[in-house]
DNA sequence: TCTTGACCTTCCCCTCACTGGAACCCCCAT
DNA sequence: ATGGGGGTTCCAGTGAGGGGAAGGTCAAGA
C-alpha cells in the first residue's frame, strides 16, 4: 500500500502519517522507488493511533500505549494507570472550561447588546466589577 | 514602573509583558537606560488582558476587546457578539472533552487493572470492540 | 571605590501535533 | 511526449508564551 491508500483507510492525512514515521511511531518499509510501502500491520497501528489521539491521549501517551499493546506480558494496571492520569487531566480541563463558560454566560446575559457603548463585559474585564 | 513592578502588580510574567509589547498590545515608553517605563494606564491594560486571557479569549480577541474598550462610541452589541462566539467555542470544547471523558471513564471502569495482560482499553484502541 | 547581586535588555531556540507549500521525482494513460 | 495525479524531502508557521545565554544597569554594602 502507498501512503494515499493507508491515509484513506486509516482516516489520517498523509502528512500525519509521515510525521508519525518521523517521530518513530511507525516504521514502514520502502519500495525501490523510495515510496513508503505499508503492510496491514502498519495500517492497524495507524488506526490504533488515530483512536488513541481521538481520545485525547498525547503522542507520548500513544507511544506508551503502543508499547504496552505490543508487550504480551503487560499488566493491565499499567494501561489503566495511564488512562486514569489522562482522565484526570481531561476532567481538570473540563472544570476550567466550565468556570469560563459560567462567567462568560453571565456576562453575556448582562450585556444589552445594542447600539449603546455601556457594556458589563468590558466593565468586568477592566476591573470595575 | 519597571517591568518587574508591573509583573508583580498585574500578575503577568515579565516574559508575557514583553511578548504583549512585541505583538503591539501595549506600547510602554522607554527610560534613558533602555528600560521599559510603564505608567498606570499600561498596568490597567495589562490587567485587562490578563482577565480576558483568563476567560480564554485568544490574543486576537483581546486585541479587539481592547479596541472596543478604548472606543467610546462602541456598540455593546459588538462586544456581546465577540463574547458569544467565544462562548460557543468553549461549549464545543467542553462537549468534545465530555465525550472523551465518558468513553475513557467507561474503558477505565471495565479494566481490571491487575497483573494480567488482558485489557479492554487496549482492545478498544486496537479496534476489537 | 569596588564588588556583588538583582534587575533589565535582546536574541534565539523550544514547546505540541501537526499543516502548508515549494521543489522535485515517479508512474500510468493518452 | 505530455499531462495529471501520485509520491518524496525540507523549510517555515501555528498560539502563547517559556528557558536560557550574553551582556548592560543600578543600588547597597565592604
Amino acid at each position: 500500500m502507498n501512503i494515499g491508500d493507508v491515509a484513506t483507510r486509516s482516516g489520517l492525512p498523509p502528512k500525519t502519517i509521515r510525521y508519525y514515521e518521523d517521530i518513530g511511531l511507525i516504521k514502514p518499509q520502502r519500495s525501490e522507488n523510495g515510496y513508503r510501502c505499508f503492510v496491514e500491520a502498519d495500517l492497524h497501528k495507524l488506526a490504533f493511533l488515530g483512536r488513541a489521539r481521538a481520545l485525547g491521549f498525547t503522542i507520548e501517551d500513544c507511544r506508551m500505549l503502543m508499547a504496552l499493546y505490543e508487550d504480551e506480558s503487560r499488566a493491565s494496571a499499567d494501561v489503566k494507570h495511564l488512562a486514569q492520569e489522562h482522565l484526570s487531566k481531561i476532567e481538570a480541563k473540563i472544570a476550567d472550561l466550565q468556570a469560563m463558560r459560567d462567567t462568560l454566560t453571565e456576562l453575556v446575559h448582562c450585556c444589552a447588546g445594542d447600539n449603546r457603548p455601556d457594556c458589563p463585559i468590558l466593565k468586568d474585564l477592566s476591573g470595575q466589577s
